[in-house]
DNA sequence: ACCTGAACACCGTTCAAGT
DNA sequence: ACCTGAACACCGTTCAAGT
């Protein structure tokens, strides 16, 4: 007797295993998916994906390149402060869009293509508005650090962001030592139950703090 | 034949599975130990590791709280800038001495006593300092996001924060398609080879651009 | 009170083999 | 060219049992 052929998917690409290892997980919300998952996923075995990326690590590199072709490059024919913050507000939208890249950050060593032309992109803005290598180099890494930051701090939301502290404001205030902690008390009464925007007024706060310091600077890196 | 009893070791406490634990952690560099290689460390069964610790993620927590234990709290008696400059200074050193703290920041939960008393510490001194409540809040969040956020990108070493060009310039110009990416490309060439306590003035110029912004706004929120 | 053996339901990855 | 079976060396965690 012979056994039917089970029916035959399109072959496996790098693209189709590299979107569907995005898609999980963003709905798993956190962690990226295991490798036998992922192959499920797909209706597949995990040693087929073996064929298409060398080992996970290239697939969590390629993850994060992605996420990073999905961030706006500075507008042209803007200030270049309203450029900067386009990029900022774009960066963290990804970021809070795919919340398992963050933790991946700390790990990848090999950056994509998308990411370089990214750090390309933002460099060449600032060295044409009249900073200088040094200052070109400083201003992107006070705001790229102000971004993957505060990001990280929202994404682990009960606290750790005093913007952030709605969350847990019941929970902890009942365990906490009132009188330990009174100025943590103090803030989580007087800041507690706001709307959830919240996060992007504070984000704004900061950015604007940042954006107007390195108007002041600028002239002033050799 | 009588089998001989094995030497009997001192009873585990939590204080000894903890500090193995952050030990193991350091000496790997990244990541966290396996609770089955933290209980062979300690002369044990992993399972004996669930008489003091609930589960994994409890562990975690108390790694983390350990972390910011080692915190100096703002100093007394000097310029709050001073003290909130030792204080940002202190934790960058916590977090590249424990580099896989920061990779667990997005997912813990429940911060512990050490983490809600610098908190507290840093709140009140900047209320002290005639700082308001949304004043505070919106220092606070810029600070440690900015702290986070560059210690995150100079432990992913080779790239992602222009103050460790150096590491990758040689292995990245190679591959570089030096005329799609001139930007990037000008400042790997002008800043790499800089010697690696480049992270450190780095951090302080955008810890001074930082802390000078707060100064300008202390009084204009409410 | 403190620890363990055995088991369960998972991981990433290799290798030789199948179509 | 593309995929798989079987295997290896791992995970975290449970449960009932041992001393």
């Amino acid at each position: 007797m012979v056994q039917e052929r089970p029916p035959r998917r399109e072959p496996l690409t790098r693209t189709t295993v590299l979107h569907a290892a995005v898609a999980m997980a963003d709905e798993a919300g956190t962690g990226v998916p295991s490798m036998r998952n992922l192959a499920d996923r797909l209706g597949v075995k995990a040693m087929a994906l073996y064929h298409h990326f060398r080992n996970k690590d290239v697939l969590l590199d390629h993850m994060i390149d992605l996420v990073f072709s999905e961030v706006e490059l500075p507008p042209e024919g803007v200030d270049w402060q309203v450029a900067m913050r386009r990029r900022a507000v774009s960066m963290r939208g990804a970021l809070i869009r795919h919340p398992w890249a963050i933790g991946l950050m700390d790990s990848r060593t090999n950056p994509g293509h998308a990411t370089l032309r990214h750090h390309d992109a933002v460099i060449g803005r600032l060295r044409s508005e009249g900073f200088s290598i040094a200052g070109a180099a400083h201003a992107f890494s006070v705001l790229d650090s102000y971004i993957y930051g505060f990001t990280l701090q929202e994404l682990s939301l009960p606290f750790e962001s005093p913007a952030g502290l709605e969350g847990v404001a019941g929970s902890i205030l009942e365990e906490l030592p009132g009188d330990e902690f009174p100025h943590l008390a103090e803030m989580i009464v007087e800041r507690g139950g706001r709307p959830g925007y919240a996060y992007t007024e504070e984000f704004d706060v900061g950015l604007d703090l940042i954006l107007d310091g390195l108007r002041r600077q600028r002239e002033s890196w050799p």
